[in-house]
DNA sequence: ACGTATAGTCGAAACGCTTCGATGAACACT
DNA sequence: AGTGTTCATCGAAGCGTTTCGACTATACGT
């Protein structure tokens, strides 16, 4: 940087100036300056900035330790993130953390990034809790218990579901059954789980049509158990809104077992499930499918936003699913079975 | 430091060499200095650290944006790099570009990490030029064309392929297909798909049995095609290895079309594919898996041991896939169709 | 008793940047 | 002519570490 400043026969921080718009600089000394830089092959040394200004330009994907299986959707949404991040000048580093461990404070008080983007949060979050204590910047996706001034971006559930029912009744369907995750995730606390499972009942309520919500273990076999008896209990349900991706493919394969075929015999749309899963079965599946990309680039853009601004309100943000009609749904055609 | 330097009554230097080992230190002072830095709440700053010891312990994943679908493997394989910088008291930031992205040079040049991993490393990659112009560190997975003399980690293609035939002729089969990646990432020089198709030749011959070897699309329709088209032609077919998840939904489909049964009819292996997907299927599918958490550990870890040894060596490794029997192969078992 | 290692410590100079306060010059307004 | 503003620039003081050279005891071999 002093080659640079003598280059163009400037201070060193006249340079500075030019390169951070922190003071007005005269278009002519800038033009000097940036050529100057050029001809150096001079490039700004991240660490050094960090350390002068105290903005590493650095943030953190706090990422729980995959305990057990990871879905397709996690990649894509931290590339997302990573691409948000670098569009905003900032790197994105990874720290895949149990959620309850305590390494977490140690590496926010290395100083090393500015702020934490926090995913898979849970309706109480140890990490949440360390990050207020410590007033550390964070944004989340999910959102916790109380997520009153906390900035956060989520899946509009309310929304999603009631695209997914009002799709089901506009073709007919008046009794539509709910196959969630597992009970353990509801009891949990798990968001999407406890947040379906309310607004199914209401948006049913709404549309006055006939309902079945039930829990579902995430395992092909449970899917293929929770069909079948599913149908006993309640032969009339005409279509099935799944929020269970590995369930899904238990219930197809028992619902070609009794010969039935899809969608004439039932109707399925798969609630929160990628594309990618929903177009290696046949038929392929009409989803709903999370804005991931969306999610990531926001969330980053949150964090950014409020690493930047001065004032103290923190944003928020819910995206819906988007309905992708596929092969699995249909007309309600049932004549009686 | 000052502080801690001041109530241990040592200098500021002394803390330094205590904090790192550099030089030796009294076992008594030492105990006074980190109980100095305990009653203080001390923590070094990483980036002033990195600044002045000209090492950021970061490193950089490198990690084309994922043009076309990106498998669940990929996930895995961050986190665990993640994981295996952290052990080593590293970050690990996420670099998302475009294979041929000029941007590369930027970002290795503003000094902020110390190396690169580099992932889906293609034969001729624009990547690794600029790595070695640079002369800055790295290591790959995957290799390029000529990776002698480069720091790599990848699937031993050709003890993996070894596993898939060996099994399936000790199974009795004597015909055996070979459903690749698509002609175009063969002739991109796709490393997987080159190499797998040549040492399958080569099992086979060694073997002593009959191979067929063919291209499909990463698609559900075009596994379905190559498999009727495959099966017409070669109508003694027994046993399928296929290296595609994608086409596999199509050729399960086009088998249970026929009135196939798996594995009774036709014994399928899914090569370099992940458990996940295998268990998705009914039959579970027999796979060879790809060792992802620990090649993406080895990989950090090779990367890690070439920037702290000074030596010039740079090490090398080759993992194979591991042979997870499932529900879709058995005894040849055919008589007659 | 003597030089010579060696362990333990100190002070100060980097590392490459940002930012604060100060300084001049140019311009307008009384 | 004097005063005040704004614009452009400069010099120097940090930011929180590491690391180098130097210094002081103490121990060692002869």
């Amino acid at each position: 940087m002093v080659d640079v400043a003598k280059r163009a026969g400037v201070a060193l921080s006249t340079v500075s100036y030019a390169l951070n718009g922190t003071r007005p600089i005269s278009e002519e000394t800038r033009q000097r300056i940036y050529a100057a830089m050029e001809e150096l092959g001079y490039k700004p040394h991240a660490l050094a900035r960090g350390l002068a200004s105290k903005r590493s330009k650095i943030i953190a994907l706090l990422f729980p330790t995959p305990e057990r299986g990871l879905g397709l959707t996690e990649l894509e949404f931290v590339t997302s993130a990573a691409e948000a991040a670098r569009n905003n000048g900032y790197h994105l580093v990874l720290w895949s953390l149990p959620t309850d461990s305590s390494e977490l404070r140690q590496l926010l008080q290395q100083g090393l990034v500015d702020g934490v983007l926090v995913m898979e949060v849970h309706l109480n979050d140890p990490r949440i809790e360390l990050l207020r204590e410590l007033e550390f910047p964070f944004s989340m996706i999910g959102r916790s218990a109380d997520s009153s001034g906390m900035s956060y971006v989520d899946i509009d559930f309310e929304r999603t579901t009631q695209l997914a029912v009002h799709y089901l009744a506009e073709l007919g369907h008046r009794q539509i059954g709910f196959i969630n995750h597992s009970q353990e995730a509801f009891a949990a606390g798990y968001g999407p789980t406890v947040r379906v499972a309310q607004h199914f009942d209401e948006a049913i309520a709404t549309a006055q049509l006939q309902g079945v919500s039930t829990f579902c273990h995430d395992s092909v076999s449970a899917g293929y158990e929770m069909f079948n008896q599913l149908l006993t209990e309640h032969p009339s349900l005409s279509a099935l809104i799944v929020m269970n991706e590995r369930a899904m493919s238990g219930i197809i394969q028992a619902v070609s077992e009794r010969g039935w075929s899809i969608p004439d015999d039932i109707s399925l749309i798969s609630l929160v499930s990628s594309a990618r899963v929903a177009e290696m079965t046949l038929p392929t599946l009409t989803t709903l499918e999370p804005p991931i990309a969306e999610l990531g680039a926001l969330g980053v853009d949150l964090l950014i936003q409020q690493l930047e601004a001065h004032d103290r309100e923190l944003p928020q943000a819910l995206l819906p699913c988007q309905l992708v009609v596929r092969g699995s749904t249909g007309q309600v055609r049932r004549t009686e079975r």
